[in-house]
DNA sequence: TTTTATTTGTCCGTATGTATA
DNA sequence: GTATACATACGGACAAATAAA
């Protein structure tokens, strides 16, 4: 028997019990809230405000509860849901401390890394980490448009602000159309330029596709995450102006630090 | 760089001739590739052709090392890259499953759900798990624009394709436009149809932001999934015709079983 | 409930070809 | 030309998790 259907197992069913939390006593904000997600609303604020700068530790889950008047488990519902928010992150024996504001990222445009990142008041870094020319993949070939086993450019990069690594990216390019692209990018460092240095003055995307896995070991090391953190993987098609596929890219973002912005 | 350009494989030392021509010619197709990039391929290939189904177990790493005439630890290679690929899910001690496709759902346009799910000629579901009035936290009411504690309708639902779950939702609307939204959206299954019994004809999609998270516990239970799975956030605000926000809508996906398709 | 076999995960090592300094 | 580092491929052993007897 197949051992895995995890789906299409016959769920008893979780009840889901849809929590009705009998309304609490006072608080001053909202009254008819839930204490816990006013508490939440309260700590979310100060977070937002400056009180808990990022990457501080929050007061211990004990000293919440004293300061909002409430018990520790409401604090501990509370946190809950900042931290589904991504907006703290809880260490077991060390605190809860302060997530960093995920980075706006817009997509599907055809604007700059470097002017993203230099919109919200950080510094873009970036490099190359590999570049190589190798045979296309059955996959790779499909999205370029080429045969199986025809030359292409890899290209590696990671892209970072502040010197915190956002991404990781791979770049396949046909070897024919863009011989040694890999250290003309090296050189220009960008890939419009790149781009523009074979003739390419406009594209623009073709196709986006987002998912979300864990991250690999690998990747986990050059974006500084731990093991097992979700990653946005953004597979991608630039075309040229007549929509011939230009180039394909795998983007993983620590997810962590990165929210997409789809412009409508 | 230029790695594994010219990679033969003609050497004159140790006797590992009769390896490439078992069984299967794992050489044939792309000769130049390196080895575990061509089982990769052939793997993908056997799974996109249907030998091997959805959900069911893969030979074992012997025995598919046997059948390409490969080294054991070659095949743990390619299997990598299928698994990073979201084709394949290893499970110690048990086997190496197929993964499902992931459905291809476009987001940023007006596509009804039951559309998208359909067309992939699968039968789309879902169901109302909760609804209720409550008044708006300080985050849902800056998304809707009414003031915080103003009166809002929160609908929880639950979609899924072929009995399986796509995702779970909570949606926000203002209650005083909206009286009793959960009841009508309760009696017309419909998001559409719900905003129509209030007189809006036309809405669209106003913002969109998706991250990644880990699951928590209560989607992990709702969605069927292990606990730690990366799921989409997909956050979202609906307007109308004159750009006012009606509804907003914080979307969780199973990450495993959905590929987010940004038209542009 | 216990045992046994199977399968993946993680080490060790060896050999070879390639790229780089 | 030489030395070094790296990637590929193979061989073996054992641990850990799972499934079946």
């Amino acid at each position: 028997m197949t051992a895995t259907t995890d789906h299409r197992r016959a769920r008893t069913g979780p009840p889901a019990a849809g929590h009705r939390d009998a309304a609490a006593p006072a608080g001053a904000t909202l009254p008819g809230v839930t204490l816990w997600r006013r508490v939440a609303d309260q700590i979310a604020q100060a977070i937002a405000v400056g009180t808990y700068g990022t990457g501080t530790r929050l007061p211990a889950e004990t000293e919440l509860a004293a300061h909002y008047g409430v018990n520790r488990h409401t604090v501990r519902r509370a946190l809950a849901v900042l931290r589904e928010r991504g907006l703290v992150r809880p260490a077991r024996g060390s605190g809860t401390y302060v997530e960093a504001p995920r980075l706006a990222y817009p997509i599907g445009t055809r604007t700059r890394f470097s002017e993203i990142v230099g919109a919200s008041g950080r510094q873009a870094g970036g490099r190359l980490i590999a570049g190589a020319q190798e045979l296309a993949s059955i996959e790779v070939a499909r999205r370029l448009g080429l045969k199986p086993g025809a030359p292409v450019v890899r290209l590696e990069l990671m892209r970072e602000a502040d010197g915190v690594p956002l991404c990781v990216a791979t770049t396949f390019l046909c070897a024919t159309r863009f011989p040694g692209a890999d250290r003309v990018y090296a050189a220009r460092r960008s890939m419009t330029r790149t781009l523009a240095q074979f003739g390419i003055a406009d594209y623009r995307r073709g196709a986006t596709r987002v998912t979300a896995t864990t991250v690999d070991l690998g990747d986990a090391a050059r974006l500084d995450v731990r093991p097992d953190s979700p990653i946005l993987v953004v597979d991608s098609i630039d075309v040229d102006a007549d929509g011939r596929p230009l180039l394909t890219t795998r983007t993983r973002f620590a997810a962590e630090r990165v929210e997409l912005v789809l412009e409508s």
